[in-house]
DNA sequence: ATCCAGTTTATAATAATTCTAAAGTAAAAC
DNA sequence: GTTTTACTTTAGAATTATTATAAACTGGAT
């Protein structure tokens, strides 16, 4: 994804492009392989990655604007830290708590044949597959 | 389950049956159906049914003694508390976040028909349904 | 009855995240 | 191109869930 596209992407989102923001897309949308992480992963990357540095509270911002604006899902994993990931697209997970890594799964390698019908006056919203891996 | 029987499942699990512990295992484990809880909501349940008061420490003590002799079972929901299951078998959930409650799902009411194979000198400990549901 | 290891308790510490209010800035209005 | 305005960033404080600490307590062995 190019620059004129991030900022594309911000602008349609209602995002004003500031000097952060377009930082911290660049990091995380100019890349061909879907992306994990968490705010003091990124952190710590864009720190390394980019001479600025960045206000904690900025990266939080950052992060739940671009996820209120569907550039970036939420995953559930059990643990003190909240995990994002730049695969917005329904898929699901493996989890290697070994090194705390996650893994997608494409939504079609995994075909659930029989689920339960929801609650009474409940739908189903979606549902994820969470795949805890062992050595 | 009656008293006697929660004096064996704390003794046999190599937990000294303290009054703290008799009280809260008593109100976890005398039920029919499966009880979900954080340690917040317990604390809360326990003070109204009880006429001890607790520390809230010996609630996270206890409620880990109980995870790790396997009375109890913690379900991967994101959030900020630690959600906990009296139903330790091998099962899913319905997650409606609108009032934050967990459902259980038998494990034969999901069939996977097919999932991809585990990466690369990793093993599948267990595979975990997560199903959000919406009004 | 006495003792001791395991427990409980109140409180402090920690960790992730959110809040706050002042300073900064993109972009609209002039 | 200035000025203005509303949105952002920032540093630090506040909050929330959880864990650690260390002193007081207690079940059960001796």
């Amino acid at each position: 994804m190019k620059k004129i596209d991030i900022l594309k992407k911000l602008r349609t989102s209602g995002l004003r492009p500031t000097k952060q923001r377009v930082e911290i897309a660049k990091f995380l949308f100019e890349r061909d392989k879907t992306f994990h992480f968490t705010v003091e992963s990124l952190n710590k990357l864009l720190e390394k990655k980019t001479s600025n540095k960045f206000a904690l509270a900025t990266i939080y911002n950052t992060v739940h604007a671009f996820k209120s604006a569907g550039h970036l899902s939420e995953v559930e994993v059990r643990g003190k830290k909240t995990y994002f990931d730049t695969n917005v697209s329904n898929h699901h997970h493996f989890y290697d708590s070994e090194n705390s890594e996650l893994i997608d799964i494409d939504s079609n390698d995994v075909v659930i044949q029989k689920i339960p019908k929801a609650p009474n006056g409940k739908k189903i919203k979606n549902i994820e597959v969470f795949i805890n891996l062992k050595n």
